[in-house]
DNA sequence: CATGAATGAGGATTCATTCAT
DNA sequence: AATGAATGAATCCTCATTCAT
């Protein structure tokens, strides 16, 4: 489908993938514009919808190449011995964070995409977001260890706040990261600060 | 400086209002069209203009007002003399269901200026997000009586893990509503599971 | 539906008929561009789509508002005492001719639509004639007397072979008069070549 | 001229004439894409222009192409020695008739050509059906028999009558033939139909 | 108060054709 | 012979805002 485009030079491939991840993380989906895309580029007109057929399709590859990157890189690194699962959770969220640090243009077109509302491209991130989640959750906790828990806690529901806790702190670190510049980033504190948390809950879930 | 809008006379007043509704929580700021606003609300393309100076002033407008409607609903339901915080997060959540499902509309638009990309009215809104979030906080939980909790634990990071969850669950609950219609929402599953979870924190955290 | 457009200055309502006819005759409705049309107008790109919606609609108007001024000639110059079949018929091929003549852009245009292979239109257009040359023939042909044919003649396939005659020489005139100038059509020419053919049918099909 | 493209695999040849074909039958000259020309053909962009120098000269090359298939077999299926007038012009009308039903899409891009009205190619197109007709006029009328005719029948206006009523009854069947498929046409009523037609001029032309 | 005509830059996309490989 | 990358002008249409009436 995309063999066009893989098959340009790779110094061209990377000046509209990155001109496109620029212009979409900044403007999101509706307000970009192909034109700043191509200016940016350094490319003709033309050619951006010669190897994608209109501005969605451009968008999608974007997003599916990127995801792939990304993921990649996070399975990659990921400790699979740890079969602790607030441990597993610990990893992953260390892991997010330091990939956020690494990629932060990457980052805020996911979340861009996440966000947005153009009913073109929302029902096909949907699509890849349910994907996604179903896979991840698959790969990241099989075979994870429960034993650690308290008799009679409701693990499901118990999961569920572990979840929306090391969400919500990052969410909070993210507000807090957009007022400051990426290079301020203090990993030793966020560290701390998920440890903290973690043993909070370890001390409610674990026997 | 709003006054020319609200000498208008209430039907027509509610007529904009409606329409500019409608159409910034269907498409978002940027492409909410603002021919779309006047033909549905059956004003001229002038007088919109007279009353607000430009799209983004109608916009403020408009999330002000709405804003202050919930608010006040909001604050008038609380029961003021409920004291303890983990009751107190129950009815807060509580209200803000019975609310999402009083004014969906409102909610809709509510989320889509939440996630509001467009740099013209994102400064905006967050300074008005800050200024709500710090006024609720303040009248929400002063007097919060918070001796049930068990001894040493840091409280501070504890109310995070209960706002976080109540958030998750929320978010959770509205990803679900989308697929069915609104008049589908069963209150009282909801009641129930965010009981569920209540208890499982009070079993953690209360004494 | 229309009434934006009517209620502009007549000299300005012209201009924009006249570009529009004209780039549509001459182009055909696909390669026609609005941009010539504004150019040619002298109003601004946006106004065209302030007045009409898009292309088609303003295609689809013209050929209304063109139909409606030539019909409605059309029938207000027609003799109605006269009513023998082969001297109505006669009637008809003469006031088109004369029509032509003195509305050649107009008829250019209908040429052009006639033949319009755009899906965009086709149908509008297709729907359009139809009712036109229903309407047409109970206009045309009711309270005929058709009692001068010869007995025993099949007069539904003698009307075909007369219309097909009058269309016939009607088309050939018109590509010759292509190569010459609109000036040129030498009317009494004409009339009594009409005259010669009808001569030789009646001989064919009265008594 | 074209000894390039003559010189390619039959195969090829055949694929870049059957796309072409199609394309321009569809969507007329204009709006037909060389882009979906050279995909439904499966060559490359280059190796169309290396052939033919532009689309005008590809679609002209394509009229002259499949001008002369027809014309061989229709000159070749002719009966030669029927020289009665009304018979011959039978026998033209529904020759037409069958080539029409046995290549309906060459019969189609012929109806497009004729109707286009694209300056690009419209006066190279007159010119080969000028030539067109005058020779075919020239094979087809030579040594004909108009000794049957009535006495004092002014014979070329006899003959206009006879192709516009052959052009006319053509004109209408093909008409009701786009509302049916291909494939319902039925012979024998044509047939019969054309007979009717022919059997009405005879009664009134000949002796 | 109220109208709606007017603007023109900017939006995404298509196009036939060229040319280095 | 054959490829397909590259061009950039041209396409229709949308937009928020202004202003004369």
């Amino acid at each position: 489908m995309y063999s066009k485009f893989l098959n340009l030079s790779p110094d061209k491939q990377e000046r509209i993938l990155n001109a496109a991840l620029k212009e979409f993380s900044q403007k999101g989906y509706e307000k970009a514009s192909t034109n700043e895309i191509v200016k940016e580029a350094e490319i003709s007109k033309g050619l951006l919808f010669h190897y994608f057929k209109n501005k969605k399709e451009l968008f999608l590859f974007l997003y599916d190449h990127f995801v792939e990157i990304i993921m990649d890189e996070f399975y990659s690194k990921i400790d699979w011995n740890e079969r602790d699962l607030l441990m597993r959770f610990r990893e992953i969220t260390v892991l997010e964070f330091e990939l956020m640090k690494k990629y932060p243009d990457i980052f805020n077109f996911f979340m861009a995409a996440y966000h947005e509302e153009s009913a073109d491209v929302k029902i096909e991130l949907e699509k890849r977001n349910k994907e996604i989640l179903v896979s991840s959750y698959q790969k990241l906790f099989t075979d994870i260890d429960t034993s650690k828990f308290k008799q009679g806690i409701d693990i499901n529901r118990a999961i569920n706040i572990i979840i929306w806790t090391m969400e919500g702190f990052s969410n909070e670190q993210q507000k807090k990261e957009k007022l400051r510049s990426v290079d301020q980033i203090n990993m030793d504190e966020i560290l701390s600060e998920i440890n903290h948390y973690l043993n909070l809950l370890k001390t409610f879930f674990y026997a």
